[in-house]
DNA sequence: ATCTATTACTTGAACTCTCAAGCTCTACGG
DNA sequence: CCGTAGAGCTTGAGAGTTCAAGTAATAGAT
């Protein structure tokens, strides 16, 4: 009845999957909600205040920290975790308000720069406070040094375990 | 030039926002980079096999596992943590697919229950190893015990912190 | 009884994301 | 030099999501 439950029996079949114990189960609903909340919150939050969801905020904040606000566009794409083709679509309605400007890669024709504007720089100072007292309310208010740290670990494994190889053959930004 | 540094000086100005500390930077990118790539890849996968992003799975496994496979919109809705709104047009879809139908509740004219369909058991049944794998391969195999139960407790205290008072006022789900 | 506030759910439009082409330019092998 | 494979980025269409507004029925208050 259920989808993904403990084995009946350690049945070595072959193509019999490896269930999740009630255990980890329990975890992993709490990691969906949590999840599902969050991005949900934060999204709310920054669209109602900044005008934006917490992905383009992201990409603002990316090309802020970059060398010269401006970031070649697989390289956003590949610090932010989206595929460029998301990216695209995401610049061309940054470029629109006005947050970011594209700009021409003198040494290869094919290459774009993303260039966050002097207004998307203050865009980001105006509304930086609120979305980090929602981080901060959200998780690191009700976490111990403990949990924090073990929460970062964890994230950094998952993480890595999903990165397209880490200086490999890139095979998600080929898509 | 950062958007959530560590404070200049602890300057007890009224309005001054307490902006993460570097540790706690790296921890909330964890998570980001983390739940950005999970999702993507659940959603890929999916997508690919049963022809569904991962939240319409999500309800079809709640209703799989209510009373007569069968819940009111709105409780499904809480359980999954989406909007009414989201889950009308969810549901709508997953209707037109065969694996759900709706049916009027005898008691309030103006409910609905959405029921899964055989149909839409035995793709559960069908695609559920393929979902279980890939979470336990992005996930489970990538963590000790300890970082489990570690992950389970911080992300419930996390929902928990979202969630709508729980039993209390549900000013999420009026929306 | 009737009026109002609330609950339950849906709808449509605007926006975002994905997927599969597509275009242009670079790299490089002959 | 070509010619072709691949890189870098964009595009359009379809699917999913959000937001504000809408319909219909119930619950309470008068």
């Amino acid at each position: 009845m259920e989808y993904m439950n403990t084995a009946p029996a350690s049945s070595a079949a072959a193509g019999e999957p490896r269930w999740l114990t009630d255990e980890e189960q329990r975890v992993w609903r709490a990691y969906v909600d949590a999840t599902t909340l969050l991005e949900d919150h934060l999204d709310r939050q920054l669209q109602r205040d900044a005008g934006m969801p917490h992905v383009y905020y992201g990409l603002l904040v990316k090309l802020a920290e970059a060398p010269h606000r401006r970031l070649r566009m697989t390289e956003l794409a590949k610090d932010a975790k989206i595929t460029r083709s998301r990216l695209s679509h995401a610049v061309a309605r940054l470029e629109r308000n006005g947050w970011v400007r594209r700009e021409d890669c003198p040494s290869d024709k094919r290459g774009q720069f993303a260039v966050l504007t002097d207004e998307g720089m203050e865009v980001l100072r105006r509304h930086a406070p609120g979305h980090v007292n929602a981080v901060r309310q959200a998780v690191f208010d009700r976490l111990t040094p403990e949990q924090q740290k073990s929460l970062g670990e964890i994230m950094g494994i998952v993480a890595e375990g999903l990165q397209p190889c880490e200086a490999g053959a890139d095979l998600p930004w080929l898509r």
